[in-house]
DNA sequence: TATGAATGAGAGTTCATTCAT
DNA sequence: CATGAATGAACTCTCATTCAT
């Protein structure tokens, strides 16, 4: 039993090393998430993420290539992670319109709770800097995934006679729009509505909008 | 003769002086729209500017304080002019609901024709840079006057009968942010199709959503 | 007459403009000369340049691309006038014995009044720092051109009967190497011997060697 | 047998602790020599060095000071071991010149067999960095062993009326440049001639140019 | 004793801004 | 006024060296 556990000591989870190496990781992605939404990209500077996450400036470069892959990973990871809680929350939903509704819910709430990564995504997002633009395929592909997800299910609403016709694609991207500067006028407002109020308003917008007469 | 060419010099016209400085500022305005919408602000160079409006770089500064200035200039100018543009076309429209379909258009119009500032609106629009913040009050006010043109046409339309009840604002932010991602991503994709296209979308969509039951 | 000279102001001579970017230039490079013989490419940096120039670091990087940029034109330009010299003085003469006893003659001379630059050609001479070889291809040439003038001369030597057979580039370069080593070690010892006495050591020693039995 | 074995392990040898450390020693100075020469001292890295030896980058620091300290004893080693394989064939040679026959063709036949060794020797060989003079002082005083005793051949052989007069240390001086710039010259042209070629082309340049007429 | 992650000083380079001409 | 060379602070990134494990 004692040399049992003693054997099974890393058993499910990751040897300390790696453990450690993660959290530091971690550690400056987070510092970088605040510096960059505070800033962007260009006036941040790595010093400056590195002192918030208390390293030492050589230390970023320990787990980053450069100020861009640092960048692009923590948008990527953000971008990932988003779209997951998404799809876990849409798996077992067949009523397309349904799915579209949680959506919005998850994705208003995503933001709401990660209002820094959110300057990010809504005021630079898709802006590449530098000249290596291959580094952003994934980032890139990503976001598009997640279009793509909210293309199907309206196209998925339209044949079933819930919406009316149109390039699902231009409905995903105006939905999408329609979040992103009603999150953006909220974080700039004084608070006076909750959220979750302009959640429901873009949910009855755009249902009201796309729906089949 | 003489003489009346000697009077008529500066009639109904600016003196030469105050001319030529204005033109001289135009042409860095317009020498600087073109390089911010390529390179964003902080890749942008004072030098790259002087250049391409074939001045000095000493010259810029006898017209603008600093860079950010110059900036912030050039983004009020832009948003007045739009502002303008759309107050001129909707003025003797009693109808608001027509208004709006007009705004829209020519909003949506503006931004084709302007894809450098609108690269700007866009993607760095309403980043501020540095500490002081006052300077953006000009240019925010400006944005805020255009926000209530659309809400007062809304809210207008709500009071006939023929927009459902809310905020008028939201609405006014999400017809906004339809438009802009909407604009944003024909930008990057192969122009499938014409931006007048996207237009009318928008405006079925809109109109649909927040028309009365 | 008077407007005469005014015209003339600048004839036979560099616009002031031109003249002064020149000097600059000079400054800096003397700078980096001192700099680049006392610590070496790498251990140098620019700011010690700059200030022995009594400039400001920025102003390096207006008269030279970068670090290594400044390098090899110091390299080139100095290589180029030893030849230079060297051609000059050995132009007229039809005897090629007595031509290479005036070309040792002046390089010795040179480099003992040109110690500085002596240090860097001999101990880090022809190494290339970065990636950028095709940057090199200057230097190299010239200094191709210095060792082919030398074999020319050898080789004309050895037609004439003076010189015995051999590959004429191995007498060239196995000359170069004494001049070479015997500087340097004149350099690190306490002065005993005039830099004269060995040029006419060198000379004594390679003729004997390579004359014809 | 037991303790038999136990009794010689330290027998006719190095304790084992102390075997060990001298080879760990040994495989960092050959990974140094190699990067070393590939890089010069600036360019390479510790990290490398270590690497390339297999061992991790604190490792170096227990067997030697620093990164100067390393070079430096990397040099003084190669240049002792290249004086000892002189010493020992030279050592029952009576003939002062048949002596300096074999000290030539010792030393290019060194070069040529450790060129990693000659890349450092020839490039870099007497820089200097850091301001600390004196730990050089024990390579120097091997290379002053070494010219002395190529200075002492020739003193010996111009008393016996085999070579003119002249200082000795200038013709080991030449001697040495001679043999310096030619295997130079041979590294870096696309090997044309065999580096024995060159071998005999020195004795040949030299035993004429030193001998007495 | 060996390790290698963390450190932080220091390098090259850029560019907004100033100012003598 | 216009110019554009000079400035120097600030930035990104590297790497010799240290030290907890």
């Amino acid at each position: 039993m004692n040399s049992g556990s003693l054997v099974e000591e890393s058993v499910g989870a990751l040897p300390r090393r790696e453990r450690e190496r993660r959290q530091r990781r971690r550690d400056i992605l987070d510092a970088a998430e605040a510096v960059f939404a505070a800033k962007g990209f260009h006036a941040a500077s790595i010093e400056q993420i590195a002192r918030k996450a208390e390293y030492a400036t050589g230390t970023v470069y320990l787990y980053f290539q450069d100020k861009e892959a640092l960048y692009i990973e923590l948008l990527g990871e953000k971008i990932r992670e988003l779209l997951e809680t998404i799809r876990r929350h849409v798996a077992d939903v067949s009523d397309p319109v349904e799915a579209l509704k949680i959506l919005v819910r998850v994705r208003m709430d995503y933001f709401g709770r990660h209002r820094a990564f959110f300057r990010i995504y809504a005021r630079e997002g898709m802006n590449r800097y530098e000249q290596r633009r291959d580094r952003w395929t994934g980032v890139t592909r990503t976001y598009e995934e997640y279009l793509d997800l909210l293309a199907r299910l309206i196209q998925s609403a339209q044949r079933r006679g819930r919406f009316r016709k149109g390039e699902p694609r231009l409905y995903a991207v105006a939905l999408s729009g329609m979040m992103i500067q009603l999150t953006l006028d909220w974080l700039q407002s004084p608070e006076e509505h909750a959220p979750a109020d302009r959640t429901e308003f873009v949910l009855d917008l755009f249902l009201q909008g796309a729906q089949a007469d």
